[in-house]
DNA sequence: TTGACAACATACCCGGTAGTATGTTCCTCT
DNA sequence: AGAGGAACATACTACCGGGTATGTTGTCAA
């Protein structure tokens, strides 16, 4: 789960944290987890997050933040790839769903972020630092939506609205986020088949042919 | 809005407490709302409410209840409906849908109840209570599971794990309670448009044939 | 008329939590 | 070696919010 933990020591202790504040925000929510529950999450005080992050907001944003990158990370190679309109589609987004499997803790994060901005019951500081990271998700939305609209212009995909449908799709494909936990002994091959099914689901509720997603 | 202005006038007043209540939890999630904001919102002040429910939780129990009940109420009479199962699905998808945006605050409500029972953190008898509720979503869900393995068996529809596309066929029916925020003016023709086109994603992510889909 | 109760409002208490101010320990660089 | 700072822990404050205790007003029945 941890981000990676081979970069440089100095940033090692930030990324436990980080870790530590993504399970305890998705076990309890934001506005329930205390800082306390953090530390204790860690085996230690207020003092050590304090020393890292201004204020809880502050942690939060980073661990949203990392969510995204890791997101990012996952599907850009297939991005730029060159392969045809289909395979790009389906690497995409069976890709997109395991990470969303993998990183839960991250991604419930960057859920809860895009809600808390929507809501908008924040400082105005907090808020300019939410619009940053809803930005960096509306990026990494509009890589698939290009694929969308090449896919419906060439006539693989059919839907009306793009926004619309580009909802629907990641709903589909991120609701391993609420009502997978893993157990302990959870195998590659059954996190592998509930990916899977997602993406059955998603390509079919964008008007694929069937003979089109049978592998996913 | 209003569940039903038309009742004993003694109730009258709780539902004016519930309307509040379910859109200050929508707005800003149940931790971060107070019985303040609640009594804000109804230009009154916290003794109104308490002289009602007995702690914050009752309350949001109680908008949760009573968002469940509004579900039932709305697919009930199509669920004993002796039509096809194409029909039915057809009909208990739509109007499900229908009914997740036209109540969207109070269906706000009970998916953080869900996640409220998940997460856990809550007092014995506050627990006993969401138990009990999600016990009645379970039911309503299972209205559905029925008709779902009802039309894989008659090969109409076609999938693996009837939990988990249980889990995405709600999802994509329920995902305008996120992406949707009903501005001034918004007529009924859009809002039809909004549930279609989720209708149709969910029933082609179900399996079936393009043409048994065409019309809904 | 009055008294009893429903339906609130007002005033208050108190626990929890974000944030701060100040120690303490170790490690590193000169 | 020792000075300075990074990386924490400890102790404290201020405030917010759930819940309660008590006051106030209208209504209705006897």
């Amino acid at each position: 789960m941890s981000v990676s933990a081979t970069v440089n020591p100095a940033r090692h202790g930030q990324e436990e944290i980080l870790d530590a504040a993504a399970q305890c925000f998705m076990d309890r929510g934001y506005a329930a987890t205390s800082i306390d529950d953090v530390a204790r999450n860690l085996g230690a005080t207020k003092g050590r997050i304090y020393h890292h992050y201004r204020s809880k907001a502050d942690l939060f944003f980073d661990v949203y933040r990392q969510g995204m990158q890791m997101n990012f990370d996952a599907i850009a190679p297939l991005a730029e790839q060159k392969i045809g309109i289909v395979e790009k589609l389906r690497a995409m987004t069976k890709t997109h769903t395991l990470a969303m499997i993998r990183t839960q803790p991250y991604q419930r994060c960057v859920w809860e972020g895009v809600e808390l901005l929507l809501r908008g019951s924040t400082t105005p500081e907090q808020r300019i630092a939410l619009v940053e990271l809803h930005k960096m998700r509306t990026d990494y939305a509009n890589i698939f939506r290009d694929v969308l609209e090449q896919a419906k212009r060439e006539g693989i995909a059919h839907f009306h609205s793009s926004s619309i449908t580009l909802h629907l799709m990641f709903m589909s494909l991120n609701s391993p986020l609420f009502w997978f936990q893993p157990s302990h002994g959870v195998d590659e091959k059954t996190i592998d088949g509930i990916a899977s099914q997602c993406t059955v689901f998603a390509l079919r509720g964008l008007g694929l042919k069937e003979e089109l997603i049978a592998d996913v």
